[in-house]
RNA sequence: CGCGGGGUGGAGCAGUCGGUAGCUCGUCGGGCUCAUAACCCGAAGGUCACAGGUUCAAGUCCUGUCCCCGCAACCA
């Protein structure tokens, strides 16, 4: 498949051999730009010197295409989103594009060059195409001309660039007809910090499915953040809004109309007949949100769209409150009214499940059950929704069952700190602490005392100290981040502490063969300093 | 001047083409009793980071400054 896109394109007169010029890591197996050098222009991995060397390779040709491309963007307003990106990608064409190197010869591994196997096809071109293979594009012209072009490439904000650049470069080089819009979505950031393993806060999705259920999340996620931005996660906003949007409006609402109906009219859904104005208001509300809808989730504008939704689930608690359906029960006159009542709160219910269920497709389903609808909820699509009336008369509801429980957490008083979730806080710190090792472990780690012989700041740092220090039997050089907290002079001469058995490291050139401990708060830091010999064993 | 994102009521965020600063939660007061201590109504609370500029008009446009957060660093 990738070979057969290949030879078209090397057909065309795209794709030719060049070389590949770089600086290569022999040991790392990567190539790095030179703006990724360290500071003495070695492998910022492994810190050893990389060589320019030069490989064969194919290129694509992409700088032919790139005034396409760029004229494509310009004409195509909404084909790259949000705005904010498309400047990005406009600005990122301007300022030239190179031919892509799509082939290497420094693994073997991959797909190889049909014309010369020596060479694996390399990243991306053979990535992008992955879009085309199961849609039938060699075998099955069918399925191919139903799902091409594809109606959206919904991506993470940092690879926008090859979704909006390269890949249209290689459609058009094989005549193929571009996607027809490209979103580029945010991160997920976590109580404020990006999600890292390093600092334990990553949120297992799996776990949190199984406490709160996949729609709560997915609502959670497509209505509290902006979909082109980044988007804070946190544990209380969730249960939140789980509590509020989820268990109080929109449970609740579903619970109280089928109890009532149960209580009032023993279950069933009777005919309506005439109408008040604050029954034209509420299906006037309720035309204008399917409205809202239509037009703003082709926008992508999935949290305005979800909040719409809701606040017509709030128009429809409203809608009870202004109607008093109790009290039109204690009046037998009165019944056609409160049978006009239920129905439309039942109306307004399929209504809301239709509505809802992109964002929480086991959730409409479950209203849809409740309401006990006989339309196969599988075959419900929002045409059902242009008319008014589409519950049938005399129809029997089911029994009310809770959608979403409240969830309950125990109310700190601690005041003056508004956002200390004690959740999330011990998991971070159970995981911070990480796994229990053993005493062998343990052992592996040479601790002694060592004296500070020569201190000196690094030049042209803020953090960096160069220390030498004398273990008893030889002296090291190493490099301490300390330089905030110590003068050198505060050092000299002073027993600490240091990991003797580390794996040297190079920092800003220098070689680093040890570390010395110290403890911090925040900004504040002491080393651990000891009154005892050079030479004496720490454990 | 390394790259990028951002500073808007107590918290979290919207704010399009400049035109009365909105939403959710919280707080305070009231209403209701069908319901999952829920629902409905009302109120308080903002020098839109700061300083200039453009304009009849600036949260929004321009210039400068400060601060915060990612990445890259100078964790070892």
């Amino acid at each position: 498949m990738v070979q057969e896109i290949f030879n078209r394109i090397y057909a065309k007169g795209d794709i030719y051999k060049g070389s590949y010029k770089g600086l290569y890591c022999t040991p790392c197996e990567s190539y790095w730009t030179e703006h990724q050098l360290d500071e003495n222009g070695c492998c910022p991995d492994c810190h050893r010197p990389v060589q320019e060397v030069a490989e064969d390779a194919y290129f694509f040709k992409m700088s032919k295409y790139a005034d396409k491309v760029l004229a494509y963007i310009e004409e195509h307003p909404d084909f790259i989103q949000p705005v904010s990106r498309r400047n990005e990608m406009i600005n990122f064409i301007k300022q030239g594009l190179d031919d892509l190197c799509i082939s290497r010869t420094s693994f073997d591994w991959g797909i190889p060059v049909p014309i010369d196997p020596k060479h694996v096809i390399y990243v991306w071109f053979d990535a992008l195409t992955n879009y085309l293979t199961p849609i039938g594009f060699l075998d099955d012209p069918e399925k191919f001309k139903k799902f091409w072009p594809a109606d959206l490439h919904l991506v993470g904000k940092e690879i926008v660039r090859f979704h909006s650049i390269i890949w249209p470069c290689i459609l058009m080089a094989l005549d193929l007809p571009l996607p027809k819009k490209i979103y580029g979505h945010g991160w997920l950031i976590v109580d404020g910090d990006k999600m890292s393993k390093s600092k334990g806060n990553v949120i297992d999705p799996i776990g949190l499915i199984d406490e709160f259920g996949a729609d709560a999340i997915r609502y959670f996620l497509l209505r509290e953040i902006n979909l082109g931005q980044d988007g804070n996660f946190s544990r209380d906003a969730l249960i939140q809004r789980i509590n509020s949007d989820l268990a109080n409006d929109l449970g609740n609402l579903l619970h109280r109309t089928l109890n009532m109906i149960g209580k009032f009219q023993d279950g069933v859904v009777l005919a309506p007949q005439g109408e008040s104005g604050t029954d034209q208001s509420l299906k006037a509300d309720a035309a204008e949100t399917v409205q809202f809808f239509t037009d703003n989730m082709e926008k992508m504008e999935l949290s305005l769209t979800i909040k719409k939704v809701w606040a017509f689930i709030s128009r429809a608690n409203k809608y009870i409150d202004e109607t008093a359906p109790w009290a039109l029960a204690k009046d037998p006159a009165r019944k056609q009214e409160l049978a006009n009542v239920m129905y439309n709160l039942v109306e307004s219910l399929r209504y809301i499940s239709v509505m809802i269920s992109p964002f929480m497709p086991v959730t409409a389903e479950r209203i849809w059950q409740q309401l006990n609808l006989p339309q196969a909820f599988a075959d419900v699509q929002l045409a059902d929704l242009k008319t008014w009336g589409g519950t049938p008369a005399d129809m029997k509801v089911g029994q009310p069952e809770q959608l979403f429980p409240r969830i309950e957490v125990e109310k700190t008083e601690a005041a003056p700190q508004p956002k200390q979730a004690k959740q999330p806080k011990q998991k971070k710190a159970k995981q911070a602490a990480g796994e229990e090792i053993t005493f062998d472990d343990f052992s592996k780690i040479r601790l002694q005392v060592v004296k500070v012989l020569v201190a000196e700041k690094v030049p042209e740092t803020e953090k960096l100290l160069k220390l030498k220090v004398d273990l008893g039997q030889e002296q090291r050089e190493l490099v301490s981040g300390i330089a905030k907290q110590y003068e050198p002079a505060d050092l000299i001469g002073k027993n600490v502490v240091m990991v003797a058995n580390l794996k040297p490291a190079r920092i800003r050139g220098i070689v680093s063969h040890g570390m010395i401990l110290a403890a911090s708060e925040g900004d504040d830091l002491k080393v651990l300093s000891v009154d005892m010999p050079v030479g004496a064993v720490v454990k």
